[in-house]
DNA sequence: TAGGATATCACCCAATTGGATGAAATTTGT
DNA sequence: ACAAATTTCATCCAATTGGGTGATATCCTA
């Protein structure tokens, strides 16, 4: 297995740095320091960070947190928190963006490791939600649907009838109809009831 | 909202009763110190703790991590490992059963504090997974539905069929039929498709 | 205990779905 | 370029679902 990609956001040089040599060390890869939010981002869009330690101080600097919606929002990896302070109030203002941990300045080698480690593995272990995919779909089945069989599926899943499937995809209400036939003989099932929970069920295995 | 219930289990009485008093001093209730793996499965069992503190020693005592697989298994709520050590090797063991986190002794309040909220938020926000109630569907209508028509959307959304109910419940399909119209009428659609699918985001809300 | 909500059941009809068979057109892979 | 697979479409029939109306029994509550 290669390295983890670790991004660090951390204003201070010097820490950033301790942080950076320690962390390569071991079973680290450290893929970039940020000095600032602009950093961050290029960073983040250019790197592929497994895991990222933002550095979060009281007063203006709230980057942060910025930094942590960023990656929520279009990047789901999982990331920790470094500050000097754990009060509650800064704690309110983070518990929104659901860090994996917290770590409080000064801190060592173990505290890095144990909370980088204990991030990682969290994270995987909750990713548990998997998106509908042909793939996913047909790796439990012994006959594979096809990709318009598929297609069909989806949209018996969003709940939409024969009628509207067949105006949706410009073809007759016959050919949905076949397709629906196909689907349930691959499946082993009758009807589109036991369709739509077999998928869940795919989804949530 | 009343205090959050923290369960801790720590064979060494003067710690356990040291995190005792720095946690009832704010926003918690200790619900019971299990000074060994029976005495917390008695007080998992009797009381319902909101998150749970597992000491783990190396050594033989690998306790908390059988205390933590029980949670897993049968509870759900995060917990969160106190240990002298935090190498490889305890890690390894432990990051099978997902810690919420993990503190390092010595500890102060603030670690304590930072750990706990991070977990609680972190364990709900991940809750996404809604167990079906007709509470749960009710919020969301704007004209509840009856127990019974609760009873019979249940079934239909794990896709059986109106004779498949009827026979289940030993009413007619008739009875059933009366059901899943007035159920379209609450639910303002027209087709069980349509229910199961609104009944699933209602679910991942 | 009277009234309202709930649960039960029946009958009717239209629409959709489920199931079988056959076949032409198109795409894909070798 | 040929064969195989896929996609398209049709027709026929049975079963189920969706929708409307009405009626009786039961339960709950004011």
């Amino acid at each position: 297995m290669s390295k983890i990609k670790v991004l660090i956001v951390e204003d201070e040089p010097l820490i950033a740095e301790d942080i950076k040599d320690i962390l390569n060390e071991v079973n680290y890869q450290v893929i970039g320091i940020a000095f600032n939010k602009e950093e961050a981002f290029h960073l983040l869009k250019t790197q592929q960070p497994d895991i990222a330690l933002l550095d979060i101080n009281l007063g203006g600097n709230t980057d942060g947190i910025i930094i942590a919606e960023e990656i929520n929002n279009k990047y789901q990896f999982p990331f920790l928190y470094l500050t000097s302070y754990s009060s509650k109030i800064v704690l309110d203002k983070v518990k929104h963006t659901f860090p994996m941990g917290y770590i409080v300045k000064p801190f060592d080698e173990a505290d890095l490791y144990t909370g980088i480690e204990i991030a990682l593995s969290n994270f995987q272990g909750r990713k548990k939600t998997n998106t509908l995919s042909i793939e996913l779909v047909n790796k439990n089945l012994p006959n594979k649907l096809t990709n318009k069989e598929y297609d069909v599926l989806v949209e018996m899943y969003n709940g939409l009838t024969n009628k509207q499937i067949s105006e949706k995809h410009f073809v007759s209400l016959n050919t949905i109809k076949t397709h629906v036939q196909k689907i349930y003989e691959k499946l082993d099932i009758h009807t589109r009831a036991e369709a739509i929970v077999k998928i869940r069920k795919i989804l949530t295995s």
